[in-house]
DNA sequence: CTGTATCCATGACGATACTG
DNA sequence: CAGTATCGTCATGGATACAG
């Protein structure tokens, strides 16, 4: 999802979990009320479309940040949460946050 | 330079200036180097061409975070160096650095 | 309720050549 | 040495309709 750069650096690696438009505020979203449904989650997340919030969960799961719970009811019924290692981003959003409003 | 996003949080606006593809690696050469010239840099930021390189360095001097010296010679000489606010920010790059190479 | 299938716009990024 | 001028490409993001 993000051009190729010219160092594998951390950073970098990091950038392609908060680099889209709105993978930030989804795993914010989560960690303020997991678990939480996909359609809690598309109105926690204002102005985010079906196709960008499957697209940047799906994203999220295969980086090992949310987990995704199934119901397998109907109708359907599944939940998004933290796994630890999205946990452990959250601390270091926040210090990004703190910096930003400070500085910017 | 980056698309609109949905909230106008910190780690939002501190995405302008990491979320190119090459500011970071900038900074870092600067960190390491300063002050720097700009062919060093460029040789240092490996692969980045005069144009992307005159683009970052035009916007992270916008936000503050880089300065410039012009030495208005013939021919040209000019120094980069990271302001205050650039150096505040390069610790925190350092730990998403970690997380990123631990978690990805 | 939780998605998928299409198709399209925009802008970040870049190759190349040129300049004071 | 330190840039600027042009012009092209392609990925990201999105609107809309539809599906199980």
């Amino acid at each position: 999802m993000e051009k190729k750069r010219p160092f594998d650096c951390g950073v970098t690696r990091s950038m392609e979990v908060i680099g889209g438009k709105w993978k930030i505020n989804i795993l914010w979203a989560i960690s303020r009320g997991e678990p939480i449904r996909f359609n809690q989650l598309k109105r926690a997340v204002q102005g985010i479309t079906n196709v960008m919030l499957t697209r940047s969960l799906k994203e999220l799961i295969a980086y090992n940040l949310v987990k995704k719970k199934d119901f397998n009811t109907i109708p359907p019924h599944v939940e998004y949460s933290l796994t630890e290692k999205g946990a452990s981003l959250v601390p270091i959003l926040r210090t990004l946050d703190q910096w930003g409003k400070k500085n910017l």
